[in-house]
DNA sequence: TTGATTTATACTTAATTTGTATGAATTGGG
DNA sequence: CCCAATTCATACAAATTAAGTATAAATCAA
């Protein structure tokens, strides 16, 4: 039994008429005379009763006319499917993020994104770039907002380049140096540092420490806490102050002053990574909205 | 779309091998990968991710992988139920029936043909032999149960005779003659007579004025009433007598004698009809039902 | 690096389907 | 009452389509 051959049979048990039904299907009488002789061989059962001047559909034919049409029906249900899916407006998308540098822009991004793909199921899970990668490994997040990661391509994973974040000093407010416009690293040298754990971000910790060792001296780090919150949270009580991206400051972050660097490392990328094999068209979808909003996400974090 | 080239599909997500599929569908790779190819270009849409080492389905294959799951289930459905219908076990029936002729064996008859065809949905429709006729020209019913039709076969009819009913005498049980065993049609000369109405069943009426002919008068009908009921109680009334084939004694017919007559007019058969066109399964498997019963029924009606 | 395994492609061969011509049956009009 | 017209079935040749064979390219494991 093909499709085919039902679409033939549900022509002529409209049409009651193989000649016609030929006609509708653009091909000969003597095609669908044969393609009915044949779905009836292979039932074994008569579907059309036919004189030289009538045909009938039988009682077995009404009950295959009605599951033949269930099935064309579903044919064409399946084809708008695939299409929709394919282009991303239906499916699923999970999204691995870290929300110190996100916190800006991603509730936005998410909700422009909802509005036009609306029934795309987003699942959000909150995750280092550590867990990120093993998530990707897994194939259990589609799409990841986090700092570079290292090779990613060697893991079968492209990326997206959404804006580039400042390293600021984190001062307590109450802190001598509070008050300037701007700050060489140098003048910290004698500071406690509060530095982001170095196993949830190894490049920014190196980072921070390779700067300071150009500006002559190695940081004295008091406390690593794994969270950005905390870490604002400690500068804040004067414990120490630290060197964090900029992004930062859109966090809880009463009682800390952000200050420019003066000869700052160069600014450290967010980036969204993404599985180079294609297999959820949401993925795609997704893409192209992060990629319209760029200029606005590049103009929330960096001006102001 | 095919079915074929969905079983195909099918085959290969499961497997997530297009070797193994082919092994499982008794061909070759190489078709698999053509058929797979020619459906991903027909959709416009890749469905399966494949490399050297491994098959993945995409995002937009599993949506198709739904549906086709669901057409390919339907056929097999559509074959069970084309067969249940054409084996009669499912469908209509749609029958008329004089309930006069009728009324000894037809519940058991249907009963028995419900027990073992529970799904086959019945319709009575209570006729005369007349209104049966033009309900099969217009196919408003499948079979008919009656007195025999005349010329049946050129209407497209087939008929099965079921039993033969003699003709008796009906007399009001106070008549002069009611105790007698046998009665010759002569005796009944002088009588008043009812008779069913010729239009409702011409040939029952000729052969008793023909009978009466032969045995040397013409009787003096007072009454054609259309019901047999009717000619029951008006004999039963005493107004007059009748003759009447045997299967009424099974009505209502208190007040009333039968009589068998002395060389009776040929027996009356009672006649199943029904199209010689099998449009209808359900019609053959009533027959095999009702052929099985014939003899119950000859001895229910003759016998006693 | 080699051997094994897997999918894709090129090409030949086989199978299937179509289209043409024609026959048989039935109906309606002249 | 016959003839033209229409309809479905069948036979056969032609064309299309799909399958099978051989082989290439890629990947992984030993």
């Amino acid at each position: 039994m093909e499709l085919k051959t039902l679409r033939t049979f549900v022509a002529v048990a409209e049409l009651r008429n193989f000649s016609a039904a030929a006609r509708r299907l653009h091909t000969v009488q003597p095609a669908i005379s044969r393609q009915i002789a044949e779905l009836e061989e292979e039932l074994g059962v008569p579907l059309l009763w036919r004189s030289t001047r009538e045909v009938r559909v039988t009682a077995t034919g009404e009950v295959l006319l009605e599951d033949a049409r269930r099935m064309l029906a579903l044919e064409v249900e399946a084809r708008e499917r695939v299409t929709r899916a394919a282009s991303g407006h239906t499916g699923q998308l999970r999204i691995g993020y870290m929300s110190s540098a996100t916190a800006r822009f991603l509730p936005t991004l998410l909700q422009q994104f909802s509005a036009r793909y609306p029934d795309v199921h987003l699942e959000l899970f909150e995750m280092t770039a550590q867990q990120q990668l093993e998530a990707f490994a897994r194939q259990e997040i589609d799409l990841g907002f986090s700092r570079p990661l290292p090779e990613p391509e060697t893991l079968g994973l492209e990326r997206l380049s959404l804006y580039q974040d400042r390293l600021m000093a984190v001062l307590p407010r109450s802190h001598p140096l509070a008050g300037l416009q701007r700050l060489s690293l140098k003048a910290l040298a004698q500071e406690a540092f509060v530095l982001f754990e170095r196993g949830q971000a190894s490049g920014l910790f190196d980072m921070i420490i390779s700067a300071c060792g150009e500006a002559g001296y190695s940081p004295r780090v008091i406390r690593q806490p794994a969270q950005m919150q905390t870490l604002i949270s400690l500068v804040a009580s004067g414990l120490g102050v630290a060197i964090a991206p900029a992004c930062i400051r859109f966090l809880q972050s009463e009682g800390c002053v952000f200050i420019p660097l003066h000869l700052a490392p160069p600014p450290i990328a967010l980036e969204l990574h993404y599985s180079r094999d294609p297999l959820r068209p949401t993925v795609d979808a997704f893409l192209k909205e992060a990629r319209q909003m760029q200029v606005g996400i590049k103009a929330l974090m960096e001006l102001e």
